[in-house]
DNA sequence: CTGAAAGCGCTTACAG
DNA sequence: CTGAAAGCGCTTACAG
């Protein structure tokens, strides 16, 4: 296995400005090209290990989930935004490193994690133990979350979307439809990400000045289509409604099918895209989600190499996809 | 930062000794707790870089996808499998590590890869360009694939589901349950795991003496829907079929309750189960992904301690999972 | 712009 | 069972 030493030989250079190929400073030209036809020959990797170990850099990013295992079912919400902040690192020189001894144990892991990594991105929404843990972290390692994280009024660096608003636009795009019996349909109202919806939705309805709230919390899970079934028997129900997630639009439309209520024509419903095949009748809330994985690369980068990063938080609105079929 | 000298000195035992904590060698119980102790006090974690570089060993898996971000869309199929392998690997000591800089690259990317880690997870079929450039690479580093990969003849040491088996258990199952005509719907028909599944079938029609084959090939894509409803509409269509990829199920479901046409009543669907959340009226074919992936992690140790591994292809036919509704 | 040398924090024979 | 020392392959001041 070649060296840098080998390749210094083979090149007829020595092994600083090898070095200093391997790192992009600056090199005459025709001295690069011996350096990199040596290293092709010889076929050399630069050893990630003896980079990290005598460099002030590692050349690697921890990805970290907060109390759960990395590859969990719903990682399916953040494969664009991943594929996005991969896409930005590639060519930089910077590799992803998933610890798997660190995720199990937070504060600890990450701990552990931070002292190994250039910096990290962290992608699930931690309680508030947790978001107070991470807190601890910040001044310890660069780091970026998707989505907004509050500790005691300060904000990680963080890129995400803006659940209020992106409501708020999805209530108003009905209300201007024609729409006045408006609902929201969430699974939760503890994660921050519901109760950020919620906020979008009263926000709106008190905007528009609408007459009713109709805000129902249908958790996931094995009783759902009956919690749908009833509301939409309720005979008071919202002739339009903002689903909270996609897969909760997906048994609605299928309750709706079976009870004779037709989507859109009896009930206009918008909903997030996420990551299911069909999308039937709902106009749909879209995220960006590969530009805010390559924004989070990007503010990542910025805070490892030291430049101003502003605003800290850049949350962007859901784009409004209209339903083309129904 | 704490080092192992520090260590060392706090605990008043010495480096080497410490070496041996971290290491799991054998040290006397008194001894190993007072340098554990030491650990906590100073917070020490051990250098990742400085255990690779002087080392035989790295304490890192390269987790890899051929010519594809790792973070595409069909994760999703993978997310069990890769929870299983990370479950099966914590408290080894192993991390994943993800190369954004070589994953794009088939052969060169995975020979730098296959420097930096002890060892390799394949998730992808590779086509057959690729499966050769593979195989150059199995010696050079223990490799592990989820499927099988046949490469002249030869395979490489592999963990997955037996696509041929699975198919034809399922259509089995459709004609002891009293079905004589009896489809089967893939996506594709390059893809090993496509021409396996439609291998099963014509294996399990003639082993029946199905007076008739009906294998159809509807791609995925915007004109799926639009297939699907001119299999349902062939006046001479099966009245049960094994659907391939259960997203294409979920497009027939859509398309034959648009039509009327009732499921199972009027057509009896067996699909492979995938991470969507509805599962209404299907039998399924379930992978038992999270084993496999516990098992590719098993296998990969065995491949890196030198022990011997048998047999080197391991497929499992998936479990029939009979519907409750409908 | 380049060369010689120290040092990063471990592991591992080699002695004791 | 333990200690002292070499060495892994880089980067980085430090000289030239």
């Amino acid at each position: 296995m070649a060296t840098i030493v080998d390749v210094a030989e083979h090149a007829g250079v020595s092994i600083k400005t090898v070095s200093r190929v391997i790192n992009g400073t600056h090199v005459r030209e025709s001295t690069r090209a011996k350096v990199l036809a040596a290293m092709t020959e010889l076929d050399y990797v630069p050893s990630i290990y003896a980079r990290g170990m005598a460099g002030q850099r590692n050349w690697i990013i921890g990805v970290y989930r907060c109390n759960t295992s990395f590859f969990s079912e719903d990682l399916k919400f953040y494969t664009k935004t991943l594929d996005g902040f991969e896409q930005h690192l590639a060519g930089t020189g910077y590799r992803l490193l998933l610890d798997s001894a660190c995720w199990r144990n937070y504060e600890s892991g990450l701990n552990a994690l931070s002292r190994q990594v250039d910096g990290v991105l962290m992608l699930d929404a931690p309680n508030e133990q947790e978001r107070k843990d991470l807190y601890k972290l910040i001044d310890k390692v660069p780091l970026v979350t998707i989505g907004q994280r509050q500790v005691e009024g300060k904000s990680t660096y963080a890129i995400g979307i803006d659940n209020c608003a992106s409501v708020s636009l999805a209530v108003k795009h009905l209300f201007q439809t024609g729409h006045a019996n408006i609902g929201l349909i969430v699974e939760g109202e503890k994660d921050e990400h519901y109760r950020d919806r919620i906020m979008g939705y009263n926000q709106a309805a008190e905007e528009l000045g609408l007459l009713r709230k109709h805000v129902t919390i249908i958790p996931a899970g094995p009783e759902q289509l009956q919690g749908l079934r009833l509301w939409l028997e309720a005979p008071d129900r919202p002739a339009a409604v903002v689903v909270s997630e996609e897969r909760t639009a997906m048994g609605l439309l299928q309750v709706a099918n079976s009870m004779g209520v037709s989507i859109p024509g009896d009930l206009e419903v918008i909903t997030y895209e996420d990551t299911y095949a069909a999308k039937p009748a709902f106009t749909l809330l879209r995220r960006h989600d590969l530009m805010h994985g390559k924004g989070a690369a990007q503010m990542l980068l910025q805070l490892i190499n030291g430049e101003p990063v502003s605003p800290k938080v850049h949350l962007m609105p859901a784009e409004l996809v209209l339903r083309t079929s129904g």
